[in-house]
DNA sequence: GTCGGATGTAAGCGAATGCTTACATGGGGG
DNA sequence: CCCCCATGTAAGCATTCGCTTACATCCGAC
């Protein structure tokens, strides 16, 4: 039943262990040579599969960022992302977001992944508010998000990095509903 | 007048570049060589002065990141360091917040002034409430800081890269009071 | 003047990187 | 059975990296 040779879980495979190393360590620090050695097969097979590690890096991105879209609708969106982030260990760096963080911009494919998922989550977020300014509230929201994650993983802060979910949770939400919540129009 | 052979010109050149380069690509992505090159003087000479990249890192953020700090009382620290993030072209990458943020985890010298940083980041913002957990709520108004400042260099969000000054020192000073006001005890 | 150390340069070393190529192998269809 | 191509491998290529070494050159001390 076993295929020693099957070209679609090798793929996937490599997917994984890409997913794995480039949020760990980022694009740059993460070679082919590790990709192809975690995932346990040769080399070569990433540059058939994939072309390049700059395809592989957009296909992880526009793979596992559109997961965390779709789980919420967008009035939890900013909870449940909140409560996943903070309930996973602090230094578990193979978070999808931190791979988008750690990419620094080279002019690949990435770029239009990372660009266009920053559009997928203000817009969502930006649904909450019927401010005039409601993009701008929603980036400030999302840069929140993101600012949380660096800080947690990247430097690995006390004691947000050990913090209790709820607590975050709470604080943020309470405070960004200030910027999100609906209001008169004026 | 002008000193050809200036030993203290010359370090403080690659300084600069460094802090130049470091801020807009990160750290991977610069090399020494460029480093010498944008100062003009010949690659050697890096290491003469500097020791290893690791270590003229790790000078970068500690020169650049205290005087952020020094130059505001901490109940207008995170005003004016959203104006002065704000105020800056969008994409502007030498900031020096971000070759802190550009930087994964390598354990160098650099990964010790840039804990060190945090810390002293967010003793400063704590002061500011007398609630229990007022250096998580400091964690959580640094990482709004930070995510500002990723969301519009790495990704340059719009609206958020070009947004007015003033309305975002606005939304994020407001909302942030939320957590860092003073309350009564208990 | 000249000697010596401080300052600067040219060249290259060894290792690592992304990627390619030439070749082995194995399993399913004729 | 056997052939063929999908699958996988080993080896290496060209480049770039951080860093070193060997050597010029300038300037101040005496």
């Amino acid at each position: 039943m076993s295929r020693p040779r099957d070209a679609a879980a090798t793929k996937a495979a490599l997917l994984d262990a890409a997913t794995k190393l480039f949020g760990e360590r980022g694009f740059d620090r993460t070679t082919v040579r590790d990709i192809a050695s975690l995932a346990g097969v040769n080399q070569a097979l990433l540059f058939r599969y994939y072309g390049s590690k700059d395809a592989l890096f957009a296909t992880v991105l526009a793979t596992q960022s559109r997961e965390l879209l779709e789980d919420s609708p967008a009035e939890h969106l900013l909870r449940n992302v909140l409560l996943r982030m903070m309930e996973e260990k602090p230094r578990r760096e193979d978070h999808p977001l931190y791979a988008v963080l750690r990419s620094s911009h080279h002019d690949s494919a990435a770029e239009v992944v990372r660009r266009q998922l920053g559009e997928e989550y203000a817009r969502a977020l930006s649904s909450l508010t019927d401010a005039k300014d409601a993009e701008l509230r929603a980036d400030l929201v999302l840069a929140w998000v993101v600012g949380i994650g660096v800080l947690r993983s990247v430097f690995g802060k006390q004691p947000l990095a050990n913090a209790d979910a709820d607590t975050v949770a709470a604080l943020v939400t309470q405070a960004a509903s200030v910027l999100l919540e609906h209001t008169e129009p004026g």
